[in-house]
DNA sequence: CTGAAAGCGCTTACAG
DNA sequence: CTGAAAGCGCTTACAG
């Protein structure tokens, strides 16, 4: 019954089972106009003939046809070689498919059109590879508000891992709570005795950075005091630590990848943490730095923020319209109680300067 | 220029450009009949028109056409869940990923179906699904000749991780070469003056399992030894070692993962492995034991099978067909010469049961 | 050198 | 309840 090198196609089916193309498709699909019904015995014959071809889609053919194709892709603007920041991504990544699987759709990645790093789709012409699929997860550190834009006007389905903002619309996201955990970590600290807390940021300008600061400033200012920021990328960890040393900082609640080297400054100019200083990681380090350090901070809910921005554009592509506030999502962080933080070393009998009037 | 919520089509850029949709996808191809070549002038009507549309084919009307639509597949037999595995697999899968990204291709992860473990495609009815893909990558521990079988029925472009035999036909793969490296091994242990070298299985009837056994031999005949093989689902460590142990063995060629449990019998048994008993480990586990053993023997070329499998999946998708030597490639094995074996004990002096007549 | 037209395998109004 | 037909966006003979 099967022809050599060639498959069968709804044609075939119909065929052998003396009934319409139609037919055939409508059994397959099932929710046709008004759920147009097919007879029992026609549906059997049909569902026989399928048996006897052994006949599938053309998901292609559907794709075209406006059906759906099942395929969500993922992108990520991060490069793939060197794998430097692979096991920082893998748990996303591993997020997506698994929840891939669970839902029953294939995962596109669009590894042919990496290598352009930083660079967005659009800049460099490959948005429209993305059609190919249903709807894309994007992943990657960066921002870039021209794709989301140019997604949102195509009205294709996508989620970013992590909250970006579009310029001109709601970009759908699955997002770390930063915030609710920067919070949560100010207030350990605070519950620690200590009151000259300083929120330190490796880079400035990106989403996951605004939304620490904001939880920062909140917890701050619900204690009645004065937040004091320092943005590190134009110091050295050790112009950093003179700030915090002068500012008679006691506690910093530092960016991810920035905690390291501030503990190692930190320890190198003979101070102890935490017992001189606590320091607090905030997220996971992008880039794994070499010492097994048992930091307290939190960590970035990445498997989860996977499955969610998977679950998000499926979200997209049901029936009904999904609610504009299901589709920006934020995960509660996981809270950790490590070793890098202690309680305020010894009762400030100086002014407090930070202390707001 | 962009109409909202809706891609530019050739048609759309014909339109702009004054000419025929058909003189669209000519530029864009290049390579039709005899080369059809368009005017220098046409084709930069058309090359404007498309910058302003923004135009971008869709892959699913191409490859509904007879085009490519450059995503090959992969489809892995083993279960995405649990990640027991996931370290082992993970090379290959890394493998073919930065294969598919030099080659500008996209990877396509038939996600929605696994779950089916030890499953045939054909057996499950989703070998048709294959087809959204150009090709398609095949990995996993078992063999599944009824795909095979079908697969190369149908013409369709694939290659299996892994040696496969296929029924009524020569099936794409990339391999490990085994036999060679079980060769160096055994031959490595003959030159430490071992005669007494077992082979041991942890099961039997795998490709994998039976290139092993013939570079096993092949070493051994040529030694003028005669080869002992021992196949160990049936037998318990205990066993085993006792068997070993009653055929004056001196050394053991074990398969991946039951090298580790048989040192651990021998260690409790109060033997010292090298002195007493040395042990190679063909292959790493496929199970990580825990253990942090310094194994002579040899490593799988993971990354190497997978960037080969994608490969010769594109050979097969190249204009001139592909020799069919080509299609088939074995990689060598990365020998390691670490703790777990040493020279023979003690020249033995009983009579050598093991040596030929 | 260029265009009109068929066809890939589906889905989905639109008629019966 | 079922079928004839249009159309999705391409590629590719086939005519000019």
């Amino acid at each position: 019954m099967v022809v050599k090198g060639r498959r069968a196609t709804q044609a075939d089916v119909a065929r052998l089972a003396g009934v319409s193309q139609t037919t055939v498709s409508m059994v397959l699909n099932g929710t046709g106009v008004a759920q147009r019904r097919v007879s029992a015995e026609v549906r059997d014959k049909v569902l026989d003939a399928i048996a006897v071809t052994g006949y599938a889609a053309n998901p292609s053919a559907q794709r075209l046809a406006g059906g759906r194709s099942s395929i969500v892709g993922i992108y990520t603007y991060e490069p793939v070689f060197p794998h430097a920041a692979a096991d920082f991504y893998y748990p996303f990544m591993e997020g997506v498919e698994d929840e891939a699987e669970r839902s029953g759709v294939d995962l596109l990645m669009f590894t042919s059109m990496s290598g352009r790093v930083g660079k967005s789709l659009v800049s460099t012409g490959r948005v429209a590879r993305l059609r190919v699929a249903d709807g894309c997860v994007l992943l990657g550190r960066g921002s870039y508000p021209e794709d989301l834009t140019e997604l949102l006007r195509q009205d294709f389905p996508f989620a970013f891992v992590g909250r970006r903002e579009a310029p001109g619309g709601q970009a759908p996201y699955a997002a770390a709570a930063y915030g609710e955990a920067t919070g949560a970590v100010v207030e350990r600290l605070l519950a620690l005795g200590h009151r000259r807390i300083a929120l330190v940021n490796e880079f400035t300008g990106h989403e996951s950075i605004e939304d620490r600061a904001r939880g920062y400033r909140d917890a701050m200012s619900s204690a009645g005091l004065q937040p004091v920021t320092f943005d590190a990328p134009d110091l050295t960890s050790g112009q950093l630590l003179d700030a915090l040393e002068g500012g008679g900082v006691t506690a910093a609640v530092v960016t991810s990848d920035l905690a390291a080297p501030l503990r190692r400054a930190a320890l190198a100019r003979g101070l102890d943490v935490p017992r001189d200083l606590s320091i607090a990681r905030l997220g996971d380090p992008e880039r794994p730095d070499g010492e097994d350090v048992d930091w307290t901070g939190f960590l970035i809910p990445r498997w989860e923020m996977g499955a969610h921005a998977l679950r998000i554009v499926l979200r997209q592509l049901a029936a009904e319209p999904a609610d504009p506030d299901d589709l920006q999502v934020s995960i509660p962080c996981t809270l950790v109680d490590g070793a890098t933080v202690a309680p305020c070393p010894a009762p400030d009998t100086r002014p407090e300067p930070n202390r707001k009037a």
